[in-house]
Order: C-alpha cells, then sequence, then structure tokens
DNA sequence: TCAATTGTTTTTGTATACAAGCGAAGTGGT
DNA sequence: ACCACTTCGCTTGTATACAAAAACAATTGA
C-alpha cells in the first residue's frame, strides 16, 4: 500500500495529530481509523493509538462501535445546527462576562486580534483569516476570566473547527465575519454587555446558517469538500 | 492490604464504575488511583484500567499527569463556581428552548417528576430527592429537543454529580428547591420563555453558593464529609 | 441460481512482558 | 551534621502475544 506523507510527529501527541488529520480531511466523516494501519504510519504500536482512538471518542471527533472500530463521526447537518446555536450560547456567555471583566490589557489584545484579522482578509488567504479569527474568539473566551467556561468553548470550537473552515468558502463571508467582529469590538469597548451578546451570537449562528447554504450548494458534487 | 467490599460488576462498564466510586467519595478528590490496585480489585489487567482513566480525564473527573499517574480531580471552590455558572447558562437554554418545542406529553413528563420530586421530599431521604430532582432536570433537556445541548448538559450535570448531592444538606434546601420547581413549571406551562429561564438560571446559581456555604460551614472539618 | 451454513481470515479486546522515568533512600564528601 | 550524588525499586508507558468476536468467502444443498 501506498505510503502518503506520514507527518514527522515532531513533539505533539498523537491525539493532536490525529485531530488535524480529522479537520484538514485526510480522514473524512464516516471513514473507518483502522488500528494497525495508524500504528504502522505512526510508527508505533496499536496501544498508544488506541488510547488516543478512546480520547477522541470522549472528545465527540471519533466514534468507537464496540468490536468493531472506530469511525470519524459523521455528523449530520441537523446536529451541526445544533452544536453551533450551544457554541453561539456559550461565546455570548464569554463576551458578557468580558464586558464586565476584563481588564484594559485584554481589551488591547482583543483589539489587536482585529486588526490582525483585518490584515490577514486583505490578502486573499483563506487560512491565515481563519487563525487570526481563532485569535480573535480566543481573546474573548479569555476575557471572560471563567477558565471553565473557556475550556469549554475552546473545546467546542475545536470540535468545529472543519466546519468553520469550510463555511469562510462562502461568497463574501470573510467580509460579513469582519464586520461582525467589528461590531463586537465596538460593543465591547463601549461596555455595551447586551448589544455584544447579542451581535456575537449571531455571529455564531450565521456560521451554522453560512455552512448550511455551502453543503446545499454542492449538493451532489460532495467530492469537491477536498477540493 | 484489607479488601474492601469490591462491587461484582454487573453489566456496567469500568468507567461507570470509577465514576460512581468518585462521585460517592471512595476516591476522595486529589487521591491517587493506582493502576495495578484498580486492576486487582476489579479482576482485570491494566490495560482496561489505563482506557478507563484515560475516559475519565477526557470526561474531566481525572487529572493524569505524566509519568506519575492519574489522580481524582480536586476542584477548588472557585472553579466549581465557575462550573455552576456555566450549567445554569446551559439549563437556561434548555428551557427557553423548551418553552418554544416542547409536546404535551413532554409536559406532562416534566409535571409528573415535579410530582415524584413532591413526594420524595416528603419522607426525609435526601437521595431519593436527588435521583428524582435529576429526572426533572433530565425532562428539561430532553424537551429542548437539541440532542448535542441535552448530551452537554447531562456531561456537566454528570460531573458536578458529587457537589449537588452535598448541597441539598444544607438546611431547608429542599424545601427551596421544590419551590424553585414550582416557578419554573408554572413558567413553563404559561409559556413564559424568559422567567422560565431566569428562575432555572437561579435555581443552578443557587446551588454553587449554597455549595460554598456549605463548604464554609464545615471548614476544618473537612473529614465529616463523606459522614 | 440463490440462500444458508460453515470454515477461514481479519480485527478488536485483554493480558503479559519489557523499557524507561521518577522518587526515595542510602552513601560519600565537605 | 548537612548536602549532593548515585543507586535501587516501583510505577507508568509501550510493545507484543493471545483470545474471541465479527467480516468474509466458499461450498453445499435446495
Amino acid at each position: 500500500m501506498m505510503e502518503v506523507k506520514t507527518r514527522p510527529r515532531t513533539a505533539q501527541t498523537l491525539r493532536e495529530a490525529l485531530e488535524d488529520d480529522i479537520a484538514v480531511g485526510r480522514y473524512p466523516p464516516g471513514s473507518r481509523l483502522d488500528e494497525v494501519t495508524l500504528a504502522t504510519r505512526f510508527a508505533v504500536s496499536r496501544t498508544p493509538i488506541r488510547e488516543a482512538l478512546i480520547e477522541l471518542s470522549v472528545a465527540g471527533l471519533v466514534e468507537i462501535r464496540p468490536r468493531r472500530g472506530a469511525f470519524v463521526r459523521d455528523i449530520g447537518i441537523s446536529r451541526l445546527v445544533e452544536m453551533f446555536q450551544v457554541m453561539a450560547e456559550l461565546e455570548a456567555m464569554c463576551v458578557r462576562l468580558a464586558c464586565r471583566r476584563m481588564t484594559a490589557e485584554e481589551q488591547a489584545v482583543l483589539v489587536a486580534a482585529h486588526e490582525a484579522c483585518i490584515l490577514a482578509a486583505d490578502q486573499q488567504t483563506p487560512d491565515d483569516y481563519f487563525h487570526a479569527n481563532e485569535r480573535f474568539h480566543e481573546a474573548i473566551y479569555a476575557a471572560s476570566h471563567n477558565g471553565f467556561l473557556a475550556e469549554q468553548a475552546r473545546a467546542l470550537q475545536n470540535r468545529l473547527k472543519a466546519y468553520r473552515r469550510l463555511q469562510l468558502r462562502v461568497r463574501n463571508r470573510v467580509k460579513g465575519s469582519l464586520a461582525e467582529h467589528q461590531a463586537i469590538v465596538d460593543a465591547v469597548l463601549e461596555g455595551d454587555a447586551e448589544k455584544a451578546e447579542n451581535v456575537l451570537r449571531s455571529h455564531i449562528l450565521i456560521q451554522g446558517e453560512r455552512f448550511n447554504d455551502f453543503v446545499a450548494s454542492l449538493d451532489g458534487a460532495k467530492a469537491s469538500l477536498l477540493s
């Protein structure tokens, strides 16, 4: 069997490596994750592979069907909308708390992250914007001063990573995202918690909708998901 | 070493067994979970024990410090408050959605669960009330018609199980809890989503506060936590 | 020709064996 | 006597071996 480029396994854990491979689409939803194949690919025994797969299954990215193996969890579109709904609520909570509690430094970090987003959006590199966007939201999580909430938000953001990335491909979505960020920053700087909360909530909800559009637009042409 | 009563391991998984043991206090926060000890206790090899511990660590009940073992996660009081805050928001979201979406049958289930709580509260058995209470909240999760949200709510409720149980020991807490439930049911039946949301939110937040009281009241006498 | 049953093969789940790191205790030096 | 260093034991992390279940294929009977 033809060996595809195997990442050198720097210092990152097996779990992170698999997480990335799933997010990037190397292992598409529904595909089987064979233990021995993975073991040979990463040049380890089955044991650490199994442990990584268990972690991923608890985290929700992988489904382990007893006695028949691990599969990349295929999230239906309706469940995806549900997840974005919860994500919206978590982020709304974050920004609400952030409005009350955030320090001047944290405000500066948020503004800087926003400006980085603007820069990344200008040059037509969608992946750069994707990462700048992640840091923007991270700034809000951290500013909530609720460590547990921030963890939950990060975990769910990570679980939705693949879909958030795709959703950015929708026409004019980056521009729209940016405008929403601006509104959020404005509200936060004004200290208008209620406004910030509402804008952020719909900023997330719109992602679920745009993803829906995206899927609908390709319809039969599932193959191009990995284009 | 003296063998304490080892549960016969009916059909439940190792993970659930350990979860229970932690919730019940057999393994108090901070205590070390030795792999070989657990292996002999459950009469299995280290492998399935390790896998269960990994699951628990991802779920957040256990902390695995590399190369030094697994410990029951010791949740500080401030983090606990954070967790109750998030729980409150999740439940508020559940009831808000439930108000809009719940069917007549689901309303009936909720009312029935509430009545079961009243019955359980009358007879002075705190554990019965605890379980009836769980079913009451479960009815709300299910009625949200957002499967993912319901899963998240259940997971967090489970993680807080030990603390919710203790918090019920505070003077008059059961009576107070019941009154709050009544208010929630009323609001839901009226279809007043905003009211239901607010009442439920503070119903959860109050648990964090009452737990705080509870800890403060014993103060030095940590030993009696397991009374 | 098709279905069913049986035998083979592949794959998961568990046990055991082995390697390597951390901690504790002991030893030697100052 | 006190501190640093070394060594030994115990525990985790990983590899391998084995058992059992599921998938697959082939053969036989209708």
